[in-house]
Order: structure tokens, then sequence, then C-alpha cells
DNA sequence: TTGTATGCGTTATCAA
DNA sequence: TTGATAACGCATACAA
């Protein structure tokens, strides 16, 4: 591998002018740039990127912190991360927490321990004391789906509460009343925070919410089918049911088809996220939609705008969804 | 952040003995390690990422390229790859190729310029040629799904011919003998070898392929859709259809839907991968399993093997998938 | 078992 | 506009 000290001796150059030429950091007259461009090509140079970063203190290196690697939300998540880091060169390390406490914590331990210049975290089993101490450690990262206060310009999040709201209200506005939640796990902010939405939109509408019609899942298919099969055991009658999430929702209209019941002729069914699966569900998912491809573009830039210090980048902290309508609500019949 | 020097000093102990105990590289008495480690501790002490590379030559990095990070099948395979490297503490930074020629190419280039020790290949634009070059300039690469003779051992791939010709021979055993085929695109080798298996299957049951009854789509659902209305629309009548991939099934059986053929009463559907969400559909799918994540675990340990000398690893280059029996298929009836 | 000295390939600070 | 030269933080060959 040819080094630097290859290409100035070939283009007779020093080796401060191969780096100048290679870094565009200071002018350099055009016939030496001519000749030192010629050496690299002819000598097939690759900077070494190691030397590079220990150097100039910059690894060009962007940690993310996901749950899973895998399932829709996370991978539209990376990929859009991926797509706007990648175009401004920089790389992206990723790491799986399992959402749980000392999986994160050595995850986030272990992406500091490769000296990326900044983390972008998704995580959920890690206390906000946690994260706040490694704020004030120095540690820069910006967090995707969770508010801080105290660290408000270094959150990205979904107005959940606002999500839940809406997928509520369309039920509602439907027509419907009796309507059941299948809620992801509370200790989870944005499943709580969803419930939220439900139970204010629910309260707007005079209705004051039966315990019998709220149940605690886990965010998966088999979980959702599980709330299903209880809520059919042993809540109050219900003509639509809200889930905090889609995955759940899938769980849910198996566990009606078992059970007989046609969505929607019978009950309504309503997801949370817009996965890309849900448009090829039977019935297709009517659901909230979750902008996490633009949140991932939005988590990237804040990186290159606040440890690049790319100018000219507008930052958006917070994300508003929207109802999608597709096949699996409709209004209520008595 | 504090440097070896610093620790060195603290522990009264020399530079190299401070490296050591950081490798255990070389013997150390207990005493003297005892001193760095609680210097170490006191002083907050992170190797630096960086020195390690440029003075190892080794960066402890895999660079990992797929056609797109989201969609089920390459966020397992991802999961696969990052949990073994993970574990042997290396890390993963992956890239999107979008299953475009100059852009995998870019990625490749990209992946290479950051002083990766090995990539982990999930390519279907570039050429076997291109590849062949690559690995003689030394380049240091295993290829995941997809096979190139000259070589062999970097190359970690499903049989996906035996695939095509399991789905149809299962389709073939349920009586079916009027099967049409949706395949992927045909420039891309599984999508190519898995109609060949296919078409094996076929012949064995003395049933010349009708070419009018095979639809060469693009592995998406839309796709998939399209595909099935143009089947019904133009081929002659068949009971069954085996699709190139999951995701086409999904569309292709939507498609039925809205044609109010029933499935499988009517039509019969084969998949291919078992994506996660094809136990989620309805009907659920019946389909290939595709073993994406045992695959991205033998990624990872040729490149510990192979790369990073560990011993004692058992290689394995070709995987073999088998059908999963779920709802969409029955057995024929007149 | 420990220490010394050198090299890894860049960037960056000076001068010239 | 260019060139010396000193960091950058660590690994390692060699000596002791």
């Amino acid at each position: 591998m040819a080094t630097i000290y290859e290409v100035s001796e070939r283009s007779g150059v020093s080796l401060a002018t191969v780096s100048r030429v290679l870094n565009g950091t200071a002018r350099v007259s055009d016939v030496t740039r001519q000749k030192v461009v010629e050496a690299m090509r002819d000598l097939n140079y690759r900077p070494n990127s190691a030397a590079q970063s220990l150097a100039s203190n910059c690894s060009n290196s962007i940690g993310m912190l996901v749950s899973e690697l895998h399932g829709p939300f996370f991978g539209d998540m990376m990929s859009g991360v991926e797509s706007v880091l990648r175009a401004a060169g920089k790389h992206l390390i990723i790491a799986a927490g399992h959402s749980n406490e000392t999986s994160e914590k050595n995850s986030i331990e272990f992406l500091r321990s490769k000296g990326c210049d900044a983390l972008i975290l998704h995580v959920d089993a890690v206390s906000d004391d946690y994260l706040l101490s490694l704020h004030g450690e120095g540690v820069k990262f910006v967090l995707v789906n969770r508010r801080i206060e105290a660290i408000q310009s270094h959150c990205i999040s979904l107005d959940n509460q606002y999500g839940g709201y809406i997928a509520t209200k369309a039920l509602l506005d439907a027509g419907h009343r009796d309507i059941a939640y299948i809620a992801g796990p509370l200790w989870k902010v944005d499943a709580s925070e969803r419930l939220e939405g439900h139970k204010r939109a629910m309260a707007e509408f005079g209705r004051n919410v039966d315990a019998r019609l709220i149940y605690e899942s886990d965010f998966s298919s088999q979980g959702g089918a599980l709330g299903m099969e209880k809520l059919l055991d042993t809540a109050p009658t219900f003509s639509a049911v809200a889930c905090g999430n889609d995955e759940m929702a899938y769980g849910a209209m198996n566990s009606l088809r078992a059970h007989k019941l046609r969505v929607p002729e019978d009950i309504s069914v309503m997801g949370f996220d817009n996965n890309i699966m849900s448009d090829y569900t039977f019935p297709r998912l009517t659901t909230v939609d979750y902008p996490v491809g633009d949140m991932g573009h939005m988590a990237a830039k804040w990186a290159l705008h606040n440890i690049y210090q790319q100018p000219k980048i507008e930052l958006r902290y917070a994300f508003r969804p929207h109802v999608v309508q597709r096949d699996s609500v409709r209004p209520y019949a008595k």
C-alpha cells in the first residue's frame, strides 16, 4: 500500500503539500496539484484511515445503537441515517442493544471505544440519568425516539402522545365508542405515551376508559394475539381496537380471525408505525404513519451539523405522525 | 482523554508494560499488573482506537455491504453478523449497495477506504470479473448468497436451485400439475437459479414448462401483484403458483384476493425466504426457509477465522433450505 | 519480567 | 505557495 511519502517522492513535492491536495485544506498551485494527483493515480494511493484519524482526532464515523437490526422499524431508520452519512463521507458503525439495560450500556461503551465522533442512540432500557451523565462526560450523542427535557436539542422524537390520540380519534370519528387498546410494554415511554393519547381522545368524547379494555403487551405479534385472546375473553364488548404498534395489530387480526371475527366488519383494528408490511396484510392495516426514515435522516443531519460543523442544515426535533387510512377500520354500524 | 503515557507515569511502569497488560500479549507480574489496572481505572483510561489500528495495522472492523438496510432479509443477515462480530470485539460498518452496479462499486471503495480488515459482501449488480479482480488485488472478502467457482472458499451461499426445486416439488407432491411461476429479476443469480429448480422439478414430473406460465418480476410485492394480474390475464389455467420470494407472494395473494380467488382453496401459493412476516399474512404463507441468520453468523465466523486467525471455528459454505408448511398451499382437488 | 527506542501514515504548526 | 518537523497514541523488536 502506497503511503503519502511515496506520493511525495514521486511527485517531487513535500509531504505537507500532498496532504494539502488530499484535503483541499489550503491553496496549491495548479501545476503541483497536477503532479500530485498523477502520482496518486499512478501509485493507486489510498489514504490510511487510521493515520488520518489519529492525526486529525476525528474518525469520521458515527456509531448507531438500535434495539434490533432486523424488523422494519429499525431497518428504515438505519437506512435513513446511512444515506445521508454516506453522502457526507462518514461511515456508520452499528450495534444492537436488545432493549436490555446491560446490553445497551455495553453497546454504548463498545461504540465509544471505537472512537466514534458521535452516537445516534435508540435506547429504551437505559435511564434518563445515565444518559444525562453520559452527556456530562462530554459524549456527543443524539437520541432518537426519546425526549429528555434537559437536553432537548439532543432529542429527535415523535409526538407519540399525539399519535395515540389521532389513532383513537379516527376510531371515534368513525363512530366507534367501545374501543379496546393493546398497549406496548408501558415501561417504554413511547408505549405509555401512545396509551396516554388514547385516553385523551376517549376523554374528549366523554368516554371514561374501562381498565378491562386495556391490555399491556410487548410490541410483538405474539403479544398482540395474546392480548386479543385475553380481551375477547374477559373484556366488555368493543367494536374496535387500537394497538400500540403494527406488529401487535397483525397478531390481533390473526387472533380475531381464529375466532371467526371479521376485520373490519365485526371489529375494526388500528395499528401504529405504518410498517412496510401493513400495506400487504389482509385486510390492509389502517395505521398511524411513523416517519422513521425522515427521523433517521434528521439524526444524521444533526451529527453533520453539530459534530462536523456543516452549515446550512435545517434541524427539526419534533415529528408528528398522521393516520393512514386503509382497510382495517370502518364506520361503526350497530 | 488519558493516554497510555499518563497511565505509564501514574503507575510507575514503562509504556511497553502498560501496553502488555492492555493486550495480554506477554507475561506481566501480578503486582505491576495491579498497579497498571488501578492507574487505568483512576484515569478512566480508554485506548485510542485509531492509534491502535495505526500501530497494529488492524482496524478490528468488518465492512458489510447489503442491498438495502431495511427489509426482513437483510435485517436478519446483519443481525447474524453483528452478534458474532460483537462478541469478538470487532465492529461492523455497514453500507447499502441498492442492487446497482455503480453504487455497489462505490460502496466497496468506500468500505475499503475506511480500512476495514475484511468485507462481507451481498452484491448482485457487480460482475464476477470485478469480484475476481478485487480478490486479485488482495482485498479480503467473503461473498454471501453468491458463488464464484474460482473462489469457492470465499462464498457462503444457499442452494437456490435446490430451494426452487423443493418449492415446486412440494406443490407437485400436493397434486398440483399446472403451476405458474413468478420469478425475481433473472439477471440476479438467485432468482434464475430458483427458477431453474422449478423447471427441474416440473421436468421430473414430466411437465414441460409453458413459457406463458412464467412471469419475470422484480422481487417486490407490487411486482408480485403485477405478475399475478398478468398470469390471470394471459396464462393457461393453473392451480398453484410458486414465487421467487415471499414479498412477491404477498403481492400475488393480494392480487388473487382482488380477483375474488381464494388462497389456497382456488389457488395455492408458495413463497421463498420465510420472512418473519410470512407467519402473519393471511393465509399464513407456505414457503421455503432461508437460513439467513445462520448464514450471517457464518460470514462473520469466516472473518474471525480467516482474518483474525481464530482457531477452532467450523466453517460451512453451502446451506440448504427446507419447506415450511403453513396455510397457503393445499392438496389439489379437481 | 520490564524498559528503550522506533515506526505506523497522517495532520498541523511553523517558517521560508 | 511550499517545505521541515513535530505531534497523534499505541505496538513491538530488541535489550536488559
